[in-house]
DNA sequence: TTGTAGGCGTTATCAG
DNA sequence: CTGATAACGCCTACAA
């Protein structure tokens, strides 16, 4: 591979004067700089990112934290983060934590020694903050800390919305398989259905089962409920893929989705428009929440080498947390009885 | 951060001798080994990659290039890719080609930049096997070139196995919805149909179209194999995701599976199982695939080392192809009539 | 067994 | 405008 002092030699000129070519800093002579240019084309010279970064303390590289890739949840997310990530130079290190604290530990060890610019966060396994302020972070699905930023759906008002909609086409008895009680989201989503539905004269705490975000756990968790509760004629799982573990115990049960019970989850991930019949859901902007969330890491990385703190033009404040907009989307597993919301859809057209 | 002088420093030896003891190279007295230990301890010395890739022109680090990690096809072999990385302290970095030459070959050159070790190559829209010899690659679910240390499935008696099931179940006009014609494995598998259906009386070549790996524009074949083959009481799709789209199509049709129609895919992704029906597929050994390619990948990185070829002990061979087992999946979507496999099991158990 | 010194490829700081 | 030269943090002969 040539290097920069091949090209100097080339274009008979100092390694300096490549350098400012390179990085267009400092002045040189326009003519000068065409012979630079040619040398480095004639070599194919590319610069060395790795002596780059050893000055500069700056790879161009991030780090994305998931619990594990392989649920569907993660790759839209991966994928947007990808796709900004790159558009601005940037290069994606993916981690599977699997939750664990240990392993999530070890990466950030890693990432370190890597002079990784930053991370975006979409588990926290680890319940101190402190561990995520080593190095720019951004959180993503989750809430760890005020001082992090951080980028999820407005999850309550997901939950109430969710609760309604099982209300508007009719349910009375709404049960509700909510995610782990660690996930910040997950206890915000069932805020949103205690709200709605803790003063309704039905309403038992018993209408409350925790599993983990995942098929199996909810189907099992939705099996015992249904035994202990048969008169339950909605559910609104903590997600989507929950949703179709609640979905395969009630086909198990022999009752009908959504004649007998109609069922919501909440995400919106692609799997729901697979499923027979297509999942109802609360859909979260996705691709929007992480290509935002490497924005607000790009940022933050940039903007940390300008110590003057130039806030002429910062687009995104660091310092908060951006509560994304749901949206109820209504499929056929909730497509049951008279349709309220419907209704009165149809009455403001009409 | 502390360096390497720091710790020289404090544990009053030269920095020669804290490298030695670093990478326990050379001799280092007991004594003096563990003064240093502990002056690393004692400053949270961790060393940086950065500076020893310099010298070493290695990074411990590889590329995974996908079509798009977002079909759920990739996130499988992702994982198994960063478990086997992991595992060996190797970092991963995610690529998505969307199987654009251009994206490709962009990617290819930040990847050399950055003095990657390697790559896994999932999806290769060069047509020019060159561009992937820059260094060492590993393909996977794909063929390139022969001098390409290659991992895929055996693809063509997965078509086979496929036809032979959906006959076995008594479908007597079998269509295949095959897979992009430039992907070496969707014609593999394609010929695997071929093969088993060509010198059948009721053979066509219009029962075979092509569509893109993906569910909407499978949808699309299928609903036009349909109206100009009603007839057809079987189909072989070129992968699960095809899978679903021929589903819908069906579906929307107004015919049912498995009784109008026996459906099955290839792969085995997760998704088949929350399908109603649940899909039958050929399952690709995926994890292993993943897995199998990476440790090929970073001997191949490895041995490049020891210029010597200490031929010792080489784990694998890097010169050739390995066709992994696929195994025929029974589930609901071909679950008809008699099923003369499963009798055939049942035969002997008895 | 330990230390010195040069080099890996760039950038940044000074002089010219 | 351009060119030396010292970092950046580590490794590896080569000496001692």
């Amino acid at each position: 591979m040539a290097t920069i002092r091949d090209v100097a030699n080339l274009a008979k000129v100092s390694v300096a004067t490549v350098s400012r070519v390179l990085n267009d800093s400092g002045y040189v002579n326009n003519k000068t700089k065409t012979r630079v240019l040619e040398a480095m084309r004639e070599l194919h010279y590319t610069p060395s990112t790795i002596a780059r970064s050893l000055n500069n303390k700056r790879t161009k590289t991030i780090g994305l934290v998931v619990p594990d890739i392989t649920n569907p949840f993660f790759p839209e997310l991966a994928r947007a983060v990808e796709d900004v990530a790159q558009h601005d130079g940037y290069t994606v290190i993916l981690c599977n934590s699997d939750e664990h604290v240990e392993k999530e530990r070890r990466y950030f060890e890693v990432l370190k020694q890597k002079y990784i610019d930053g991370v975006i966060l979409a588990s926290n396994a680890d319940q101190n903050p402190d561990v995520y302020l080593q190095m720019p972070v951004v959180v993503l699905d989750r809430k760890v800390n005020e001082r992090i930023p951080t980028v999820v759906a407005k999850n309550r008002e997901g939950g109430r919305l969710a609760v309604q909609h099982l209300e508007d086409v009719g349910c009375t008895r709404i049960a509700h398989i909510a995610g782990p009680q660690r996930i910040k989201s997950a206890e915000d989503r069932k805020l949103g259905y205690l709200e709605t539905v803790s003063d309704q004269p039905w309403y038992s705490p018993d209408y409350i089962v925790h599993a983990e975000f995942d098929i199996k756990h909810s189907e099992e968790a939705t099996t015992e409920l249904l035994a202990a509760h048969p008169e339950i004629d909605g559910i609104f799982a903590g997600n989507d893929l929950m949703a179709v573990g609640a979905l395969k115990a009630i086909h198990r049960y022999g009752k009908k989705v959504p004649e007998d019970i109609a069922i919501i989850g909440f995400d919106n991930i692609s799997l729901t428009t697979t499923l027979v019949p297509e999942l109802s859901t609360i859909a979260q902007p996705l691709y929007e929440m992480g290509s935002l969330a490497t924005r607000l890491l790009i940022q933050h990385i940039e903007q940390r080498g300008n110590h003057e703190h130039t806030d002429q033009h910062l687009d995104h404040d660091l310092n908060r947390c951006y509560e994304l907009d749901i949206e109820l989307i209504v499929r056929a597993s909730t497509a049951r009885k008279k349709h309220v919301t419907q209704m009165k859809a149809l009455n403001i057209q009409e």
